[in-house]
DNA sequence: TACGATT
């Protein structure tokens, strides 16, 4: 039903660690017990797209390498996704690989966090702190401070005005490592002035988002829907930040308002490298009709494929899901490879799920530089291009 | 230089 309360299920599903381990070459470690140490292979994945699904959640981390396991976890009784998820590699590499690839990448209005989940425990539970009263001034790393006294400090994020564009709203989120350090900073600051503050904050344990009332899950579902017209367009504005290396930025707590982040983050897409939009124009989708040359065009199987060409003999998957992602839902990715060296032929294919988003993939994509090549974007057609 | 499918 709530939120913590998935995620309690959701962990419990995972193997817990053994009290002691023996790690084996290029493998699971076992411990004496029989239980597998998955602390360097499973991976917890934050800030998913609203829309992605189980099978899209694991094409993008299959790409990487083998998946033990994966879920994507949902609301209990709406079966909506919470936006996040954990990954089990078998291999540790793969897991080291993903975090290094994967973090970052942003797809539509998010920018995904991948990082090693903690072990399971009921002591993580109910961690998160809704903190208000703020000073306008105190950034984020000043609430760190004032909070790091009472224990680690998982994420944090201070809220901030979507048309002012950065300035505080005095309303933040801590997340601690284990929920009574969370309690012991809800005892020592709550009601408490910040050194130089006028007003006493507020310190409390943050609301489970999926609590929603009728009238908050109407709005999301409108949110959701107006994304699928205005989204590409804000998505314009970030693809000249897609390239490598990928973003590693500020870890914005946004896991617990999906409603406003879609908000903010759609704002910060419209505000982001406004000098870098070039070479987008409006191309109507009558005209990406006859762009794909002929009528062999078509959803094919689930989705729609599209062909992109002149990728340089050292693409891989990552880059096609960073490419295509923030335009939509992509369901899968293929860099096509010469079999013997293993390098990329020159071309690949992605499938994603809507038309509109596919069209607006091809129309901003199409004729884009990356590194020194010019990428040639179109759907996919069935019989092999003559002249 | 151009449309896979080694799961």
């Amino acid at each position: 039903m709530s939120r913590m309360v998935t995620i309690i299920s959701t962990m419990e599903t995972q193997v817990s660690n053994g009290p002691s381990g023996t790690s084996l070459p290029n493998g699971p470690v076992i411990s004496t017990n029989g239980a597998t140490d998955d602390s360097k292979t499973n991976l917890i994945v934050n800030y998913l797209p609203q829309n992605m699904t189980q099978e899209e959640f694991k094409s993008l981390f299959g790409s990487i390498g083998e998946i033990e396991s994966c879920k994507l976890v949902r609301d209990k009784i709406t079966g909506q996704s919470l936006g996040y998820g954990f990954v089990n590699y078998v291999d540790p590499n793969d897991a080291d690989k993903a975090i290094n690839t994967l973090n970052g990448l942003k797809l539509q209005t998010k920018t995904i966090k991948v990082s090693y989940a903690r072990p399971s425990s009921a002591s993580i539970r109910d961690a998160n702190l809704y903190v208000s009263g703020l000073p306008k001034t105190m950034t984020q790393k000043d609430m760190e401070q004032l909070f790091s006294q009472y224990g680690r400090i998982i994420t944090s994020r201070i809220l901030v005005d979507q048309v002012t564009a950065g300035i505080s709203r005095g309303v933040g989120f801590i997340r601690f490592d284990k929920r009574n350090e969370a309690e012991e900073a809800i005892k020592g600051l709550n009601g408490q002035k910040p050194l130089g503050a006028a007003e006493p904050i507020t310190v409390k344990f943050a609301n489970n988002p999926s609590q929603k009332t009728g009238q908050a899950l109407l709005t999301q579902l409108y949110q959701t829907a107006a994304r699928r017209y205005t989204g590409p367009l804000h998505h314009q504005t970030q693809r000249f930040s897609l390239i490598p290396p990928f973003g590693k930025g500020p870890d914005p707590n946004n896991s617990t308002k999906p409603i406003l982040d879609n908000l903010l983050n759609a704002s910060y897409g419209v505000k982001s490298s406004p000098s870098l939009l070039p070479r987008f124009s409006p191309i109507t989708i009558d005209s990406m009709t006859s762009l794909a040359g002929v009528n062999l065009t078509g959803p094919t199987g689930a989705g729609w494929c599209i062909f992109v060409y002149n990728l340089s003999p050292e693409a891989d998957e990552s880059v096609l899901w960073q490419l295509f992602g923030p335009f939509g839902a992509v369901t899968n990715v293929k860099v096509i490879r010469d079999f013997t060296t293993n390098k990329c032929k020159g071309f690949g294919f992605v499938t994603m799920t809507n038309y509109d988003e596919a069209a607006m993939a091809i129309a901003s994509l199409n004729g884009y530089r990356l590194g020194d090549r010019v990428l040639q974007v179109s759907f996919k057609t069935s019989k092999q291009h003559k002249a």
